[in-house]
DNA sequence: TGTTTATATGAATAATTGTTCATATAAACA
DNA sequence: TGTTTATATGAACAATTATTCATATAAACA
């Protein structure tokens, strides 16, 4: 099933987990990921905690609910938001801890 | 030691976040990242395997240095790269692990 | 029904970035 | 010293994308 001559990844998956991380690539991105790992949150809960326009914060979920990062339940007009990738947090402590190890911190408080 | 009201990352933590993370958003880098797991590699043996222009790699392998995701030595007139990060491996695992589970695959060989 | 509220989305713009081309550096070697 | 080989890098261009503005949808409610 190699698409290759060596141990490569075929190109399809390449792209796709691309594709996957640009999610991550963004400030906006990671501070609702981190936000709704807290807890649940409408969209409006999200404009109120990063102070950001409702437009941009409804663009960046559609990013995110396209790759499968979050889901959504509509309550009446009101759209809840929650996580939908177990790996979300465990991406974002090894990013912190690549960027702790980086700057030579031992220990640190990022919040 | 807090910016901000909630359990929020810092501003500075965001951005450093989103730019370790695009070191993964880009099939050439995630083809060289994977290249570099495999085995330590110099810049023309990965212009080889990933059959890409020599400049293009170089510019590529500058941003994954300046990330301290890959690190080299100098042997002569050849830089022999190798990965610097032991995450690096265990992100692109999350990563296929993400796409596997969102296309409903139980088990592939996506190499 | 008409109005308000919550969210979504298309279009436009500005900024970022991946690749190529041309060239620079510097080691190896004739 | 002059040439070849390996790698690095600046400039230019094309493509992608984050945000804003304007507007659409649709639920709640008077």
């Amino acid at each position: 099933m190699s698409n290759n001559k060596h141990n490569m990844l075929s190109e399809e998956m390449c792209y796709d987990l691309a594709d996957f991380f640009k999610n991550f690539d963004d400030s906006t991105r990671i501070k609702i990921l981190y936000a709704l790992f807290q807890k649940e949150m409408c969209v409006s809960d999200l404009v109120r905690e990063l102070d950001m326009n409702q437009s941009a914060i409804s663009h960046q979920l559609r990013v995110l609910r396209q790759s499968d990062l979050v889901k959504f339940r509509k309550e009446g007009q009101t759209a809840v938001y929650s996580l939908d990738d177990d790996h979300v947090a465990t991406l974002l402590e090894m990013g912190i801890e690549h960027i702790r190890h980086k700057n030579g911190y031992e220990e640190d408080n990022y919040e």
